[in-house]
DNA sequence: TGAACAGTAGTCATTATGTGACCGCTGGTC
DNA sequence: GACCAGCGGTCACATAATGACTACTGTTCA
């Protein structure tokens, strides 16, 4: 039939609208402090319809992360089909990790206690698995030291795995120290310029290794 | 409460998907040969959903026309604030209306028929009130010619309301002799240069009388 | 320490909206 | 004038949406 289509497509924007509503909810208040009435109410909707549409809150939430993790490899993904210097692959990269973290504080908090912690119990399946697949694509940061030994950027002789941990570490720490404290604005820049100028200092080491 | 809103904005929005298929439908192929279920199926909705948004196919009909009747006088009233020459604006009327029925010729085989016969037994209610407030409306006709006078551009000694029927006559004779015969684009276009000619000859006529 | 309470995730009976098989009428055919 | 095809309109049933309600959790305070 034809409105078969019509229906899924209404059912699909639905669905999205929720999405949407929560997204803005959660990204300002986190998780806890939000209710799955104030969610319906921004979506236009009734409690319960929400509950047509998404099974609980944690899935309505993780479908959100899951979305944004994606985007975020994305966008990686992008940076280094664009080419040019391994050295400015690397800024690159870290501006775009920051900024991603920048938006999706809730985000950066989950990934790091998933790190952190080995309990998972309360998190949903498919939100585990995904961020999972998610840390192994710090394999993109070993390309590019790798395309810095290739094109002679960095001397081959440095030690792409334990660089490459380094660098993660070097972006979380300065993201972890800073995220939740302090107002906002003056937060982020502070946050940017500290990570520029580590990740400088931290080329040049390279180079010079 | 808030979804409220939202549920007569897609009220609203249905019945103008349901309006639009129909007006579609109906302006192709003609009242008769359209059938409630084509009309669902290009709303892609089912039947019974057409008949909780109108009572009747003839409703979902009169709907359409009453709005492009509401149309037709607002872009009519729209030509009499731009100004300009009396002359002017009377092959502006012109235009506008041979080009409205050209668009709906359904419309337009409607409303002569409505000043023909006296019996409108199974038109709306409404649709049939409108239709009368409507053809007063050829009062408009009778400003641009009072205009015309008192600008200087017709002699005095005109005879208003005849000159104004004299016009409508003039445009809806040329209109209906062309209007349901010969292929579409050629008849178009006869009917257009007719009605140019026509009118050039009458101005003249006016002025010189 | 545990009784009373506040707040909220999730449920479910009720209501609103949508579907399509069906009915009866009409106009056409033979 | 018997038969039939086709369509407007209806209605029993199906799906979607609502919000009062339940059960649980964490907090307060005697």
């Amino acid at each position: 039939m034809a409105f078969e289509k019509r229906r899924i497509r209404e059912k699909e924007n639905r669905k999205s609208a929720i999405l949407k509503a929560a997204r803005e909810l959660f990204f300002e208040k986190g998780f806890k402090s939000v209710t799955v009435e104030s969610i319906a109410r921004k979506a236009e909707l009734s409690k319960g319809a929400v509950y047509l549409y998404f099974k609980s809150k944690e899935e309505i939430y993780s479908q959100i992360l899951l979305n944004d993790i994606d985007k975020f490899h994305k966008s990686v993904a992008d940076l280094f089909e664009d080419g040019g210097k391994a050295s400015d692959m690397l800024c690159r990269l870290s501006s775009t990790y920051v900024d991603f973290f920048l938006r999706d504080r809730e985000l950066f908090r989950i990934l790091i206690t998933f790190m952190l912690h080995a309990n998972h119990s309360n998190m949903p399946e498919d939100l585990q698995n995904h961020i999972i697949k998610s840390t192994n694509k710090t394999i993109f940061m070993e390309k590019i030291l790798q395309y810095g030994i290739d094109t002679g950027e960095f001397p081959p002789s440095i030690n792409v795995r334990q660089c490459r941990n380094a660098l993660w570490g070097l972006l979380n720490g300065i993201i972890s120290l800073y995220i939740f404290v302090g107002s906002e604005a003056k937060r982020d820049d502070l946050i940017r310029s500290t990570v520029n100028a580590s990740l400088d200092i931290f080329i040049k080491g390279l180079k010079n290794s």
